[in-house]
DNA sequence: GTGCTTGCAAACGTTTTGCAGACTC
DNA sequence: GAGTCTGCAAAACGTTTGCAAGCAC
């Protein structure tokens, strides 16, 4: 467990709540989804759907693609998984309670993670002038680094 | 050609202008080409590849999707067509010289077009505090409408 | 035992690539 | 004629779906 991730873990839920929180709503707490619930955990980054069904390129079991597709799906709607998008690329899921807003550089590829509320004011901001609020966690807000610029 | 395709005339370039530019880089002018820039002539909103590759549902000749890609990527690359995402969907193409950025819905899907520098000092806040400079006219910026807030 | 869930395979929508023939300069 | 470009086909990519067998409750 690497301190990124310990770091975090007083918001997240464990490996046991969530197959309790599976249970409770009639579904089962099958092997797979422990194992991708485990996997989750022990990735200490947003990881693709690929990453996760490799077992993390082969520290932990892997489990079929399409299943962790559904499983995924699931406890996103149970409110236990997130997912946001990169610019390219395909999606990337971290467990609950690791709410950030993201920064991306659309030449170079840097993702930059921020505290929640770090663009409260940005989002004030367009929300009184357009009427649209925005969700960086999402998709993040994407641009041109410093580096890059 | 609509009223909203004559307001943007004055900064798009012709299908001259646009088959010049690509003669003066040693490309050439071919009718696949002038097919492709006539047809992004005649929308007047952004289209995806598959769209233009269909002549617009008909109303002009259909080419070959494969080009389409090819082609535009070589336009973009030349600075004479731009292109966007949608929260889903394929990219949507525009003749350059339509710069505008984009407020996406996540929700409802609705895409609302805002005139250029009507985000600027969201853009510079951005920019202040986080070192990234945001670029609403490539992924939009995505959140909740009034609607499905 | 009921019925949710799995693993496999196949399809999906979007985009890219390989290639032989056709066209532009 | 040299070299770019086309159209077709096939593959690539990330994701979803159908289905029969398997497992949790």
């Amino acid at each position: 467990m690497t301190v990124a991730h310990t770091g975090l873990a007083l918001s997240t839920p464990t490996v046991d709540d969530a197959l309790a929180t599976l249970r409770s709503k009639g579904l089962r707490a099958s092997s797979a989804r422990r194992l991708l619930l485990e996997t989750l955990f022990a990735a200490d980054e947003p990881v693709s759907a690929e990453r996760i069904a490799a077992g993390l390129d082969g520290r932990l079991p892997r489990s079929d693609l399409a299943s962790v597709y559904r499983n995924l799906e699931t406890l996103e709607r149970l409110g236990l998984v997130r997912h946001f998008h990169l610019v390219h690329g395909p999606g990337l899921y971290v467990l609950a309670g690791n709410e950030r807003d993201y920064l991306a550089c659309e030449r170079c590829g840097a993702l930059r993670p921020v505290m929640p509320g770090a663009l409260d004011d940005v989002r004030d901001a367009v929300w009184k002038r357009f009427g649209l609020r925005p969700r960086f966690n999402h998709y993040p807000l994407v641009g041109l680094c410093e580096d890059c610029t």
